[in-house]
DNA sequence: ATCAGTGCAAACTTTTTGCACCGCA
DNA sequence: TGCGGTGCAAAAAGTTTGCACTGAT
């Protein structure tokens, strides 16, 4: 989605809430836009040129408002990214030794089949409302070349 | 793999390391292997009956050995479980409105289909030894049958 | 004028670490 | 007897919250 298209949507998504799309929200949501990858709290913090405090209480709004999702870690930082109607279906790519994450995107074929096998699986457990979150980790290209032996 | 079988494969990983498998970590390792979903750290402190900091401290010990993976959260508290080779391949379903986990398992098939594009959707990212992470997110049968308004 | 938004600082939660003591190889 | 292992308490890291002030409708 192109930022012309990604900031009214947003706006639209504050105001069924009864929330301002303030300057300093929509700077925010710019650098998410513009992260190709989740973003850490300090990331937007520099990016954003916010307070911690804000941050995190406008991604909060955001999130409830379906703007933005907290992404799966590993325990450390938080990582936020714009929800995937306000992007693309898209994956993550962890790297295990430095940490770094990327986005990628998987053939719509095989998304389809997933969707579809999950779905039996989830109805079977009696889970409803089902969206799948595939994360891949691995090593990435730097770390698998600079440092063979970790 | 049953618990015959696990213990002296944890065993096996630790001395790797120079490291002993005492019978707090035993018991430790015990907890996770009984839990049908990944644990919490309190679920760990009172199951295993070890202070806060022996459970953290024996978690990285059996996660630098390949033995219990720390499953990926939303931020909150994080959560443990025995590495897949000492259990299952299996993926989680997360409630997303009581926050309850459940391992689930799908069709042997899809997992191949899914290593394999994934596999090199991760090569042409330049990353290597990729494993992947499927959760799925949505709302599990009690939240949906109790709370339909929620 | 009113109610949401903001910033600072303090509180809180979760995780890590220093240190002294214990215990198995 | 030495190097891990353990527990307590303190510290650090990450996140949330109270309060007073600002700003948009």
């Amino acid at each position: 989605m192109r930022s012309a298209e990604v900031h009214p949507a947003v706006e639209e998504r504050l105001r069924a809430l009864g929330q301002r799309y303030t300057a300093k929200r929509r700077k925010l949501v710019e650098v998410l836009r513009r992260a190709r990858r989740p973003a850490p709290i300090a990331e937007l913090v520099a990016g954003a040129g916010l307070p911690q405090s804000s941050i995190y209480r406008n991604l909060a709004v955001l999130e409830r408002a379906g703007v933005v999702r907290r992404v799966l870690t590993e325990g450390g930082a938080a990582r936020f990214e714009l929800a995937e109607d306000l992007t693309a279906h898209h994956h993550h790519l962890v790297c295990r030794a430095c940490g770094a994450v990327e986005d990628v995107t998987v053939p719509e074929a095989l998304e389809h089949q997933v969707e579809r096998v999950l779905a039996a699986a989830a109805r079977r457990a009696g889970f409803r409302g089902l969206a799948h979150r595939l994360d891949l980790v691995g090593t990435c290209g730097s770390c698998a070349g600079e440092a063979p032996t970790g």
